[in-house]
This record gives C-alpha cells, sequence and structure tokens, in this order.
DNA sequence: CAACTAAGACTCTCTTAGCGA
DNA sequence: TCGCTAAGAGAGTCTTAGTTG
C-alpha cells in the first residue's frame, strides 16, 4: 500500500454517507475535477498534499492526523480524541500516567 | 505554514538528541543525501511522501500520524498512545464511552 | 448519477554541488 | 561537523476527456 490516506478517506466518507464529488465540493473543489480526484485518493493511484488533507479532514470532520493512521487501533484512539469534550483529555492522559507538558 | 510535518520532525528529533543527517540514515537514506533532505523537511522546503515519514518515524520513535497533527494537544494525546501499553487503551476509551468497534 | 480511468500539462521532490557557523 | 541553500533532473499530481455500472 502506497499510503493509509485512501482507505481513511474511504472509511470517513462512507461513515458521514457522501458521494466522491459531494467531499471534494465539501472540500473546496471545483466540481469538474471533484469526483476525479477523490476517486483518486481512494484508490491510492495519487496522494494528496496536507493542505489538501486539512480540507478533506475538515469536510469530513475528522482530525487530518486520522488519514495517517497506519494502525486501525490508533485511528480510533484518534477518533476519540475529536469526540471527548477538552476538559476530560487531560484527566485521562494524567490517569494513564502521561505527562503532557512534556513533548 | 505548508505543513507541520516540519514542526514535529525537529520536535522527535531534538528530543532523541540526533543530527539531521543522522535521522536520514536511521531512516535508510543514503549518508549522501540524508542531512539535505531532512533539513529540507524540517525548513518546510520540501514535503516527504507518506513512505518517507513512515521510516522517519520509526527512526524517531513516534507512530506517523504524529508528523500530521496540526494540533500540540492532539500530537501530545498521538505520543500518549505509543506510551500507553495496549491493554489499557481499550479500558480508557471505554471509561471515555467510545465504542472502539464503530470506527 | 456514481464510480472509475488514461494521458498530457503542470508542479513538486530529490540529488548534486556547494556555502558559512 | 552541523545546519543550510540553489537549481536542474526526475517523479509526482491535477485537469481534461472520456467509459462503465
Amino acid at each position: 500500500m502506497a499510503s493509509v490516506l485512501g482507505k481513511r478517506l474511504k472509511e470517513a466518507r462512507l461513515r458521514i454517507g457522501l458521494s466522491q464529488a459531494q467531499v471534494g465540493i465539501n472540500a473546496g473543489m471545483d466540481q469538474s475535477v471533484a469526483s476525479t480526484r477523490i476517486n483518486q485518493y481512494e484508490r491510492d493511484v495519487h496522494v494528496p498534499g496536507f493542505a489538501v488533507a486539512e480540507q478533506l479532514a475538515k469536510a469530513l470532520k475528522v482530525p487530518s492526523a486520522y488519514f495517517y493512521a497506519v494502525d486501525d487501533q490508533l485511528a480510533a484512539w484518534i477518533l476519540a480524541y475529536a469526540k471527548i469534550p477538552a476538559s476530560d483529555r487531560r484527566t485521562i492522559m494524567e490517569e494513564a500516567g502521561i505527562a503532557p507538558r512534556r513533548l
């Protein structure tokens, strides 16, 4: 597999229930190229640059890092981040024994 | 900013304490190009493809998705994933009210 | 309408060959 | 040694123009 982005993009699109063209249009692409480009991304024919990936992430309501998670468990972990209230994240990380200050 | 990868790459490299050249070599690059390429990535002159990003992630012991986390809090969340024992992740997600099966 | 594909135009990365701290 | 840069060759994406289910 050239990249995981195609797989995650399709996952996220089907979850919301949009067509390939609609995702592209919602991400700001011209309707004349939207369908083709999303299809190329999902089938790993081409890989979008990060600026485009960010627009796709907004359109599909996932963090952009989700598209680059190779491990399915990590992908779910990243989705969890978006669903958990910000105030609870620190608590979870503290309970897990992670010091958030030291990156 | 063209991408966040440069920022995260430098963060992860300095944390481990390696030179730009060493990171490239550890990621499997020829020593004649390693220094130049890592420098170009860190300064956002160029952006590596995902296959290269995965090699960099291995060399720096972070999940590859870390390089694509725009939000600092999400970046820390992804690092936490790598530090938490696999058996504990499910517990944390269950406690947070996330159903891991439904992606 | 929705998913998909080939191929040329166009854009960007990777390598080479360097400079300066 | 380390960090950094310009520029051409080479590799990739994006657009156009379609086909198929």
